[in-house]
DNA sequence: CATAGTGTATATATACTATATATACACTAT
DNA sequence: ATAGTGTATATATAGTATATATACACTATG
């Protein structure tokens, strides 16, 4: 497993490093079940706090990516999609509220908007 | 033209002004160069700072509703209000369009989408 | 010009959030 | 016991958002 970290990215660190082994994860290069390195060996190679690698992982964990285990590890979970669904979901919702925010500023009624979705979605099948 | 401030709100004072005048020019209740509040008589009348008003007034100018003359005064802009009204609705529907990109990619519905649309739009009348 | 209205610029205060940390603690396997 | 593992607490620092006071500049009108 291979994490590179910059710090010129405008990315924090701990984001840097849950991209990246969400990416790993979701191309298949590690299977479920896999051992991750720990965040003391990841955080030791990378020269940076414990507590920056376990941020990270404790994000990818909310995320459903990873299972964390104390006094044991941290491992690729299986893939329950219903997780990442989930995940999806929220991403989703937090453009859907700002679509409505800026709706409700205008008097766009919630019938245009639904109406606008529809079609959004109906439209080409990606 | 009156205008309600709330301490309770989770909304900054300046946006809250800005929000409320944009429905009053949107509704149409005032008419292009009609004089708005001066910035000092709003600031009175709320017991805020100039400072807080001003922002408000220059979030305005700043999306076409108002035109503001040192010396002079605020005015609602020459302006037409359905091209505004067309910026907004083109706004919420950049936000719906990545909305709909988030779910088709985790096979989130649009019946789906258009209930969490509903509860949201529903939800708080800030 | 004087004046009383208007908006503007500068510098500042305060609170909140995000990022990252050190250190001490607790769990697990051998 | 020991050497791995993850965790909790308290803290430092930087950046951003919000709101302000005060002094300045523009405009109309006597």
């Amino acid at each position: 497993m291979n994490i590179i970290i910059s710090n010129s990215s405008d990315k924090p660190i701990y984001e840097q490093i849950a991209t990246q082994i969400k990416k790993i994860i979701i191309s298949g290069e590690v299977s479920p079940g896999d051992a991750l390195p720990s965040m003391r060996f990841l955080a030791k190679e990378l020269r940076i706090s414990v507590i920056t690698t376990k941020r990270a992982y404790s994000d990818l964990e909310r995320d459903g990516f990873i299972e964390t285990v104390a006094g044991k590890g941290s491992f690729v979970a299986n893939q329950n999609l219903s997780f990442i669904r989930e995940e999806q979901l929220r991403l989703a919702e937090e453009f859907l509220q700002k679509a409505v925010d800026t709706a409700k500023n205008s008097d766009i009624t919630c019938k245009e908007l639904k109406d606008m979705l529809e079609i959004l979605y109906g439209g080409e099948e990606a």
